[in-house]
RNA sequence: GUGGGUAUAGCGUAGUUGGUUAACGCGUCAGUUUGUGGCACUGAAGACCGUCGGUUCGAAUCCGACUAUCCACC
């Protein structure tokens, strides 16, 4: 159980994750299902075939519906979804931000009212854990407030200070959860959360705090919120000498191609992005030479695939024509082909990488492609 | 052949007591999307208002002829 580095190249990390629900490859790009389920009907069958290998899903979401008492009853959520591979919770910390006008921050943790059906409801680190462990995915996330870019020093230092309480208590939870005897994954492991805004000396010294803990991963959040990518680069930079070597590193909700390949460059093992997924649904599709926009008049005759060099599912049967027409035509079948194409994608894009890591090629890779890979043509 | 209706952007339409840069949807083009509040958001281009003539200071709007098209009847 845990983290090997294999090889590395410069910073760049070739590693193997193992956890109770099997072992990933990192550098790993985790596909969203926030609400147990990829949106653009991907099934869990479906997914093998897209090569994932981790599934991500929401513990706000969750718990607002189907209930993670619920989702416990039923055996957790490898059961209820199909997957038996490893799965991320992420806290609802993000939901904090995403749903600001919904929220009230305190101490003890944060009120919401429900997006559903405006129900108020509480959740702190405890609830947090305690859903977390109901749903029983192979990891859990800290919950943490991510605050939005730019921040003032002194708003960033005290919800830096709070979640970091909120850490401590998330910790503590978590190992009392895990030592009881129903609990439906009493391996769950438990990842922190790095915050700091885009302050270096507020984000070094959050991370040797977090460190401290020795929990099984450490993950950079607050990033890609609104913060020029020069200062997302910045920011891993100067953190990542403060991680453990032994532990996963994992850069929440990002990104591009070109994004993640900066960021292995700069150490990161582990990422979670919806755009994939997002994009595909409007018809912005990633390919090796670029990106494209199926809803363009200029593919209504272009019998190619989306992308010559891909053997996914979609590609290896269908024309850009096709895949055109079904937009134009608002056919679901449009979505669920493009969603898989672009995970697809991602997760093929990875296991380049993790190839070039292990063969001393990176470098050269990621010169050759990040700038192209995040341009439209 | 007779009577009636219609003619506004690529398509479908709005636009009368005649009054400055003719509106909307779709389509087209471009951009946005980063721990997902379900399938979007922002912007741009594109029209000598069927043709010709008339009335008027002024016509998409009123009048006439012509052309096209639709309906009904022969």
């Amino acid at each position: 159980m845990g983290y090997k580095l294999l090889k590395s190249e410069k910073n760049a990390r070739r590693g193997e994750f193992t956890t109770v629900h099997g072992t990933v490859q990192t550098p790993a790009f985790m596909n969203v299902a926030t609400c147990g389920a990829i949106k653009g009907a991907v099934s869990a069958y479906d997914m093998m075939d897209l090569r994932t290998q981790v599934m991500l899903c929401n513990t706000y979401h969750l718990h607002l519906r189907p209930g993670d008492e619920n989702v416990r009853e039923l055996g957790g959520l490898h059961k209820f979804t199909g997957w038996d591979k490893p799965i991320l919770t992420d806290s609802g910390g993000f939901q904090v931000f995403s749903l600001a006008s919904l929220r009230k921050i305190k101490e003890e943790g944060v009120y919401f009212a429900s997006h559903i059906d405006g129900r108020r409801i509480f959740m702190g680190p405890e609830e947090s854990m305690q859903i977390q462990s109901n749903l029983g995915s192979t990891i859990a996330m800290a919950f943490d407030e991510c605050v939005e870019n730019p921040a003032e020093l002194d708003y960033a230092k005290l919800s830096c200070e709070r979640t970091v309480r909120w850490l401590i208590r998330c910790k503590k939870e978590m190992d009392r959860l895990n030592s009881l005897e129903d609990t439906v994954n009493r391996d769950q492991m438990l990842f922190g959360i790095n915050q700091g805004c885009t302050y270096d000396k507020l984000r070094i010294e959050n991370m040797c705090r977090i460190t401290e803990l020795d929990l099984d991963g450490y993950a950079i959040g607050g990033l890609a919120v609104g913060e020029p990518k020069e200062d997302m680069y910045r920011i891993i930079s100067a953190v990542e000498p403060y991680i453990p070597k032994n532990k996963p590193r994992y850069l929440m909700g990002v990104g591009t191609p070109g994004n993640i390949l900066e960021s292995i460059s700069r150490g990161v093992d582990l990422f979670d992005c919806v755009m994939p997924s997002r994009n595909a649904r409007h018809g912005h599709l990633f390919t090796m030479e670029g990106i494209i926009n199926l809803n363009n008049a200029k593919y209504s005759h272009d019998l190619s695939p989306i992308d010559e060099s891909c053997d996914c599912p979609t590609c290896r049967k269908h024309s850009r024509a096709y895949l055109h027409h079904l937009f134009k035509a608002k056919e679901m079948l449009a979505m669920r082909l493009c969603v898989m194409h672009n995970l697809y994608f991602y997760n093929s894009l990875m296991e380049k990488i993790r190839t070039a890591i292990d063969n001393g090629t990176f470098e050269n890779f990621k010169n050759r492609y990040v700038e192209q890979l995040d341009t439209r043509i």
